[in-house]
DNA sequence: ATCAGCAGGTAT
DNA sequence: TACCTGCTGATT
């Protein structure tokens, strides 16, 4: 009998294996169906997928035991090819096979999606005489016109009734058509005007159109990457070939996608996290049928089904959002190259700030690193003016402003331009405490303090959870509870109070939370209703606003003082990034970064616009401290609600690990160790840090030996294993 | 998840 | 000896 070899649909990581079934005599079945098999002893009905057919097929497998499928869905969501790019990601990422078959597929296959149905509306023939009046006119000439495009109630909502509708089908005159619905996408956009690309731009194209491979774009803000990503995906339309842009959620902005879409209209898709599940399930056809060439997208838009994919284009490709933080934990960025290398296409990593790995790749000659020097438009790099706060305080000045952002913040005003202040933390303030006993207000399932907001509410924001600020101290009834940190609601607050007659407007994960929200907010920035931004890090790429003249970097010590080897870069990386919103039409952009260690590399370079200055010392660093890219981190977090016996279990394990360890020289262990964050919602939280030079074979016996030793305890005790995570708190 | 198999207990 | 309960381990 033919067999296939079938991934089951269940998240156990016991049977996370291949299973051999025997295929039915008439079945006719591919790789990358949906089947049901019977499973266990009282043979449930599970569903499946085919990962493997008849050669290919472990036939280890005692041939008379094995059960045969019951039945396969016709559709097939992925092909052979993709076999081996699925297996990388396994291994790279320590997945399971279920994980990864769940990239490939849409969201929503597993609960069972079809494809919603439209009941459309078009004429058929022409209006005979006694029906020529109103109002049967009027609705043929709507539906003629759009044909369609209307089912029943759109006409009724458009005012006709719903009887008039029916006769005009009766007689003959219109008919309804059921047809597959696509959920999204149908909006159209003016056509986006074809900029002539600078003599920098050009040359960049013609290097990475010439020949296949990995390229780090290396453009300062305002230089035009967009233009040359737009070039490069219309010289690859012509040969035939798809193209992906990826983006960071945050900067897949209205305006980025007005210019993708007015540009190449139809052929292209947006996909990003904030599509139904039937949207996406739409999109997913749209790009199996071959209908769309383009998907601009975040990290997930990457498994779209493409044909004849020949170029993955990663747009500020700094940013940690090309890590994702579910399983599988996979890195877009080298996903990417993996299917590159694979079908001999094109990566082009972009950035203004490139990360320090992929810096170091360029270096090493790894890849092929291409530098835009000359902003695009004619607007010059803003300059940049460094407050140290340290100074501020010993004047007296004690508000959140320095001295000279607030003048140069009336002098914007004054001039009626616009200003854009950063903040990289929400709430009012950052911790609440008691002032006669020292009582700090915490959350009571996690181990981290709770923000307060202006609403007179306290919000985890490890969380989400909430509640309100009492009048006395939970501990000692004292009536001194005071509130320490500063936040963007008290930003705006203040400003609002010092420009009462200016427009301001906030814009953080409290303010955009509609859907729509981002896009007024824009919309209003952009038609200069709005005086002074306040926002956290979602206002810190894609803005482009040509009256914005002054940004003011509140607290650029935020991120320095994290415990994170990233600290310095991601503080440089936010520095450049915000102080690019200035200055971006004709008119100079000015920025004033506000700090206690105005002395501090990251800040020093970020004023001098040094990227490479910032670059040579990080690395050193780096090198010194043996963190990436000189080592892998292999990350192991282990979590239970019962702390005594994870920290009893996770110290034995430690040991054992420990002694494991030595057959492989260049790996070390650190911890185990309570977790930065030791509790989050109940969960008690510890870790082991292990550095080295992982291959995927060690890391797999790593994974093996410490599945294993958690198996007693395998209830209690969870364990999540991550390779190069993006923060270890 | 779910079921069979088994150990170790209690009721008869 | 029959029956119950809780644990373990495997699922093609």
């Amino acid at each position: 009998m033919r067999a296939a070899g079938i991934i089951i649909n269940h998240e156990a990581l016991a049977t996370d294996r291949i299973y051999t079934y025997g295929i039915p005599e008439k079945m006719n079945l591919k790789i990358g169906q949906k089947v049901r098999v019977p499973f266990g002893l009282g043979n449930r009905k599970l569903e499946g997928f085919v990962v493997a057919l008849n050669d290919d097929v472990d036939l280890a497998y005692d041939t008379m035991k094995m059960k045969e499928i019951f039945s396969a869905d016709p559709e097939v969501y992925f092909e052979e090819k993709d076999l081996s790019i699925m297996d990388e990601i396994r291994k790279s990422y320590m997945a399971t096979y279920l994980d990864v078959i769940k990239l490939m597929i849409p969201r929503g296959i597993l609960q069972g999606m079809k494809h919603k149905m439209s009941e459309n509306l078009y004429t058929i023939s022409t209006l005979a005489q006694k029906h020529l009046k109103s109002p049967y006119i009027e609705i043929y000439n709507e539906v003629d016109q759009h044909p369609g495009k209307f089912i029943k109630s759109d006409l009724v909502r458009k005012g006709f009734s719903l009887s008039s509708v029916n006769t005009l089908i009766r007689h003959g005159y219109m008919a309804v058509l059921s047809e597959k619905d696509y959920r999204y996408n149908v909006e159209e956009y003016e056509n986006y005007e074809e900029r002539t690309l600078n003599e920098e731009q050009r040359a960049a194209v013609e290097t990475i159109d010439k020949k296949e491979g990995t390229y780090l774009l290396h453009g300062i803000t305002g230089s035009g990457k967009t233009e040359v990503f737009m070039e490069l995906i219309r010289r690859g339309l012509q040969r035939g070939e798809d193209a992906i842009v990826l983006l960071p959620e945050i900067s897949l902005t209205p305006q980025m996608i007005e210019r993708f879409k007015g540009r190449f209209g139809k052929e292209i898709t947006i996909f990003h996290s904030r599509l139904s599940d039937g949207e996406r399930y739409d999109e997913w056809h749209r790009v199996r049928a071959g209908k769309v060439k383009i998907a601009i997208g975040a990290r997930s838009a990457l498994f779209l089904p493409f044909k004849n994919l020949k170029m993955v284009i990663v747009d500020e490709e700094h940013e940690t959002t090309y890590k994702s933080e579910m399983s599988p934990k996979y890195n877009a960025k080298e996903v990417a190259r993996l299917m590159m290398e694979k079908n001999g296409g094109r990566v082009v990593l972009a950035s203004a700030t490139p990360s320090v790995e992929s810096y170091y790749q360029a270096k090493a000659k790894k890849l092929t690193l291409v530098s835009l020097t000359r902003r695009a438009t004619a607007g010059e790099l803003p300059k940049m003016e460094v407050v140290d706060m340290r100074e501020e305080l010993l004047s007296g000045n004690r508000t959140i402003f320095s001295r000279a952002l607030m003048k140069k913040m009336e002098e914007v005003l004054e001039r009626k331009e616009q200003m854009i202040l950063f903040l990289n933390r929400r709430g009012f303030s950052t911790f609440v405490s008691c002032r006669s006993c020292g009582y700090v207000f915490k959350c009571s399932s996690c181990d981290i303090s709770m923000t307060y907001h202006k609403d007179n509410s306290l919000i985890c924001h490890q969380c989400g959870a909430r509640k309100y600020l009492p009048k006395t101290c939970p501990s000692c009834q004292s009536k001194y509870i005071k509130q320490f940190g500063t936040g963007t609601e008290k930003v705006e607050e203040a400003i609002r109070k010092m420009f009462p007659e200016a427009k301001v407007m906030r814009m953080d994960r409290d303010t955009t939370k509609h859907k729509a929200a981002y896009e007024n907010m824009y919309q209003n920035f952009k038609n200069n209703d709005c005086d002074i931004l306040i926002g956290t890090q979602m206002i810190s790429k894609g803005l482009d606003f040509k009256d914005v003249t002054l940004v003011g970097i509140l607290a650029a010590d935020l991120s320095l003082n994290l415990p994170d080897f990233r600290s310095s870069e991601k503080t440089f990386q936010l520095i450049t990034q915000v102080a690019g919103r200035a200055g971006r039409g004709d008119k100079k952009g000015e920025v004033v970064i506000q700090t206690y260690s105005p002395e501090h590399f990251a800040v020093e370079c970020a004023k001098t616009h040094d990227y490479e200055g910032f670059y040579e010392r990080e690395i050193l660093m780096r090198e010194a401290l043996k963190n990436p890219p000189f080592t892998k981190i292999f990350h192991m977090v282990f979590t239970s609600e019962d702390e005594k016996l994870l920290r009893e279990k996770v110290m034995e394990i430690g040991d054992r690990l420990r002694n494991y360890l030595k057959k492989y020289d260049t790996i070390i262990l650190l911890g185990p160790s309570p977790c930065m964050i030791s509790k989050i919602k109940n969960s008690y939280r510890w870790q082991m840090i292990l550095k080295g030079d992982f291959s995927l074979d060690s890391q797999e016996s790593i994974r093996l030996f410490v599945q294993n030793e958690m198996k007693s305890v395998y209830k209690a005790i969870k364990v999540s294993l991550d390779i190069n995570p993006n923060s270890m708190m």
